[in-house]
RNA sequence: UCAGCCGGCCGGGCGGCCGCUCCGGUCCUGUCAGCGGGUUCGCCCGUGCGCGGGACCGGGGAGGAAAGUCCGGGCUCCAUGAAGAGACGGUGCCGGAUAACGUCCGGCGGGGGCGACCCCAGGGACAGUGCCACAGAGAGCAGACCACCGGGCGGAUCCUCGCGGAUCCGGGCCGGCCAGGGUGAAAGGGUGCGGUAAGAGCGCACCGCGGACGCGGCAACGCGGACGGCACGGCAAACCCCACCGGGAGCAAAACCGAAUAGGGGCGGCACGCGCGCUCGUCGCGCAGGGCUUCUUCAGGCCCGUCGCCCGGGUUGGUUGCUCGAGGCGGCCGGCAACGGCCGUCCCAGAGGAAUGGCCGCCACGUUCGGGCGAUCCUCGCGGAUCCUCCGGGCCAUACAGAACCCGGCUUACAGGCCGGCUGAUACC
């Protein structure tokens, strides 16, 4: 790398998608960040991957989000610092509409503070519950996976993810 | 100068910083087949095919529609024995171009425009079936409502001695069935004259229509036209007829490699309709039945229930397919053209949660606001409107839109701009 920029990897695979939408999550109007901490997966500094459906525009324009944030996303992950860059984690940026028209710095800033608070680990308080976890994730947490809807809905079923 | 028609082309440029991908080269490096040397037989050293990783250098990197996926091909797999019999789908003036086409070019015919030009799903209605709503009397081998005419019947008035006649009336009957009124998208040629009770191609003239035949054209078709008294309506984007074309599925095709579960193969056990055969075995052959054979039919081919064991092997991941092609550019030649031939020259995206970019600065044209000079028009004037040009400020690089195996087309979307040719007005010479 010659700007001494380290490169951010990125996620190619679908069930790495899919995972990472099972944890924190961060909103702005320009985004929408989905991330989780690799604890299990292979080794590795952080990932982002990119995501934005038909429902925001012509492929053109869908391009055109995607190259931005992916931008956004070296620049942001180079101000981190490498503590942050470091840790084995998988982020999704989903983009929305308006980060089409938005300033290039608010689309950075929005960047960083989606890595700051999708970064943390899901759990960091009680860790008690994650005794409880196991059981009730074999029951009932194979039809929650099936369907987000319902896994979102309980309240005490989003703190005790996972990473111990 | 204004209005318009046709064709072709572009569809941001320059610079700075950072980044992605592919190819080639150099260097460094990991692993390592092989080879050479050494060895205390553990291995070590050197070289190094191949497969990777990194740095640097050089080069390439979205569109005219990449889009819709509507046609035509290449390519891949499946099927392939015949008949092309039927069915289905498509195309539809003629000739040409092409690998092919529903595309293109040149003609023809019809329609529109003063014109340059533009538009047309444009074979067949004596092969057959069917439809022609509403309105209207009548709509397919047509019809008679009003009105018209003729002949009877009845009544009234007048003339007459009378017979009878004339006129009128309305009612009814028979006939004429043509023109007119009226209906309709369409009413069985048009105009005029003759003719007639009234009319009618009933007759005639001109026009229109049909048309043997002749001439021109490869053809569609065009020109002329004896003759015909006029008859033969429209719809085939209604069925249909005719001619021609058409196997199916698609790069998630397809091939190879690597890992877990089904189908598949082999062996064995059990089960197995009918007939025949014998060396009579739970054997062989044939028939029947069912299924498959990528629309059907015929022919042909293949398969057959269940349990156990063994063998062998999908989607997804990697590699290939994957970019040199009916290719681009230039010149010459042939052709009205589409296009073809020859020569030269160039290599021009190959991604794959998907590269070809992100950010910033400057530039144009527009547009808008303010001000100034000028011109024209309205007005007595103040003033107002329009246009041109200059200065300053604001907005601002902006349309439609992103390759996904590749070509040829079509269709649809599109800010702004450039070039060429042509037409009609107007002005000037």
């Amino acid at each position: 790398m010659t700007g001494g920029e380290p490169p951010v990897g990125r996620i190619t695979r679908r069930p790495d998608y899919l995972a990472a939408a099972k944890g924190r999550r961060f909103h702005t109007e320009r985004l929408t960040a989905q991330g989780r901490l690799r604890d299990d997966g292979p080794p590795g500094g952080l990932r982002v991957g990119f995501t934005v459906t038909k429902r925001e525009g012509h492929a053109t324009e869908r391009n055109r989000i995607r190259r931005r944030l992916k931008v956004a996303a070296q620049i942001a992950a180079t101000q981190a610092g490498p503590a942050q860059r470091d840790k084995p984690v998988d982020v999704v940026l989903i983009g929305r509409r308006d980060a089409l028209s938005a300033s290039f710095a608010q689309l950075v800033d929005d960047v960083r503070q989606a890595l700051g608070v999708v970064t943390k680990p899901k759990v960091p308080r009680d860790p008690s519950k994650d005794h409880g976890r196991p059981a009730r994730s074999g029951g009932r947490g194979r039809g929650g996976a099936r369907s987000p809807g319902g896994a979102g809905a309980a309240p005490q079923g989003a703190p005790p993810k996972r990473n111990s």
